[in-house]
DNA sequence: GCAATACTTGATTAAGCGCTCATATGTTGC
DNA sequence: GCAACATATGAGCGCTTAATCAAGTATTGC
């Protein structure tokens, strides 16, 4: 078992705790992988749009009830929900003029409950 | 039941379908919640801090070691694990000179967990 | 004390992002 | 066709933010 100076001693090549290193670095998935998952939590993370997702997990609607929702234009919404389809969270219909949207999947609706849930306490 | 005819017109208002418009308003939390939760998504969504949490989900480790693990300089990191740690996402001992982080819960590891299995399909 | 090390922090800079405005597309009713 | 409406999209702007660099704090060994 190493003491604290070798590892004070380890750090010095930046290399460091090379048992404890090799285990994290199974841990970190690859750099794609990363990538995905950080484009997904930034498409979630923004306030307008986590009130959207959290909207259509209860039903769907239309762009204008989302612009009234989130009290911002039906042009911001636009933007956001293009965004929201891209990182394939959110799926539509179209019904004459309208375009209804609902959430893709589970997965997202679980997602965001876990995140609302952990915000429960004033930060 | 209303028809697409009755949901155009509705529409016209800004005001919308009423009763989905409800609905959907009760699924959405209150804006101080919605904050908090912004906030901690946003925080784990950035790659250098998601690949940081990944790694301390399987050890802890000292900053030069997340700096090697990262490829990122130890200020940036540093810089991260300050954010991370006001979002009460990791927590740290010192010892001696050298400061070893861990998570702070297995909330953390959930969320992370939940948005790295959502993004093993190339999107 | 002094030099070296591990980490932190403030300032600066460059990139990313969400909104607004203007414009474009597609649908409905006349 | 034409006007009104729902939505989509491109350009531009201001704000946020993650990295770098430089300086500061704290600990260790001499």
């Amino acid at each position: 078992m190493p003491t604290a100076l070798d590892r004070a001693a380890a750090c010095e090549e930046r290399g460091v705790h090379p048992e404890a290193l090799e285990k994290a670095r199974r841990a970190v998935p690859d750099e794609a992988r990363v990538a995905r998952a950080s484009s997904l939590l930034k498409a979630v993370s923004d306030p307008t749009r986590l009130r959207i997702l959290a909207a259509l997990a209860a039903t769907e609607l239309c762009v204008c009830d989302l612009a009234a929702l989130t009290g911002t234009s039906e042009s911001a919404v636009s933007h956001q929900l293009r965004l929201l389809r891209e990182e394939r969270l959110v799926a539509f219909r179209k019904e004459g003029r309208m375009a209804y949207y609902r959430l893709m999947d589970h997965h997202v609706t679980e997602l965001i409950r876990s995140a609302l849930e952990h915000a429960q306490e004033p930060g």
